[in-house]
DNA sequence: CTTTTGCTAGTGCGACTGTACTACCAAAAA
DNA sequence: TTTTTGGTAGTACAGTCGCACTAGCAAAAG
């Protein structure tokens, strides 16, 4: 029995070879022909790694998902709570080539959910573990009093998850930019801006905390 | 020679053919014959009305795009500021089932326009009548006292500009969620923050506006 | 009338798709 | 040693794709 051990690693240079066609060709191109030609093996090879083409396309956004997840978690904790939810949303922003080219795959991958059940479920669980850093970055604020004593801290929340995927989606398709340095100065305007809010709105006669949620932890 | 006229009006009809296929089945489902069937006419017909398969995706890209525009064209003018661009805000969100279909299909060619030289070009084109809306936006609420006076305004522009595709997003994604009012608030509380600004965040030596964009009206 | 013209339907072609299946190979287990 | 087993390659199949092409029809032009 050859090497059982690479079994996975083999899975990982797939999913590499798999962003590497979406992101070139598109991910209508991603076929399993095309994909195993891209990482130099046989569509039968790949076949037997990945039981069907659901398969290595969710197998592919979960790496990017979890390189993310990864990254995120991996960041020293910082004394100031502004500059650690600075550096935590810029870490989610693509703002050099290789996070660009992941961004690029997961939206690619995003839109394609649509038609494929099981990369919806994947896609689904990605939001919400985008959500639930985005809560995080409001509370690490309030608690480091960086946020305004009467914000709510749940539309806060929805606010800063809409204006980051929002630049993620205009750094990847404002393709030729080579200086993202715009979007950390938005990054900063808005976290900065959270400290000393305007008049709440006064909310509408509505319930305090809408979007439906579930509990997960970190990215 | 048969009416002439319709010309124009069966190639609208192509294209919501188009649009109700790729809303039911994705954009990879919108193949030249499956448009023509669901729109009732025969393959060979629709390649008569549009020489090749790009021409109709770009047609129905430029239509979503188009109703859009006119639907915030018409739009009466308000004597508030705030009341005015809360209300232009909302109507580029799909707070309906209208809306949130032709941003399904806003979103599913855009990512398809990767790929596409022509779908690209007028994706482009739509992202910079977009951004030239929140240009406005933001104008008008200066314009109008309600915002602050120290404020950036391209840096604001280009906040709500990801701002609101980023809820767009988020609307259309969030399948089952009926009740889009968290959407509205998250719009009121932006737009009310404008106001009272909190501290500039004193900007890094950079130029005063960073990303690349050329004229155009409105949307 | 006949001719011309705008449009439609239908068919065919080469290429590509996902998946199933079989033959083969080499290392571990017996 | 032989047997078993995890992995690879290659082929086959039914289906779909974009696009080209031809024949036919119905209304306008002569």
């Amino acid at each position: 029995m050859p090497k059982l051990i690479d079994h996975d690693e083999r899975r990982r240079q797939l999913a590499e070879a798999t962003w590497r066609v979406i992101v070139r060709d598109g991910v209508a191109a991603a076929s399993v022909r095309t994909v195993a030609a891209e990482a130099g093996v046989s569509a039968g090879s790949l076949r037997h790694l990945f039981g069907t083409h659901s398969d290595l396309l969710v197998f592919a956004l979960q790496l990017v998902i979890d390189r993310a997840v990864a990254r995120v978690a991996s960041m020293p904790p910082q004394p100031d709570a502004v500059r650690e939810v600075e550096a935590v949303a810029a870490e989610l922003l693509p703002l050099d080539r290789e996070r660009r080219a992941e961004t690029e795959v997961y939206l690619a991958l995003f839109t394609a959910a649509g038609t494929d059940d099981d990369l919806r479920s994947t896609r689904d669980m990605a939001r919400r573990q985008m959500q639930d850093a985005c809560r995080w970055m409001v509370g690490r604020l309030a608690e480091g009093a960086a946020l305004d004593a009467g914000a709510d801290r749940e539309l806060e929340a929805l606010r800063l998850y809409a204006l980051l995927d929002g630049l993620a989606a205009h750094l990847t398709y404002d393709a030729a930019d080579a200086d993202p340095e715009w979007a950390r100065r938005v990054l900063r305007r808005h976290i900065g801006s959270l400290a000393t809010s305007g008049p709440q709105p006064s909310a509408a006669p509505g319930p305090p905390t809408p979007p439906p949620t579930t509990g997960d932890r970190d990215r």
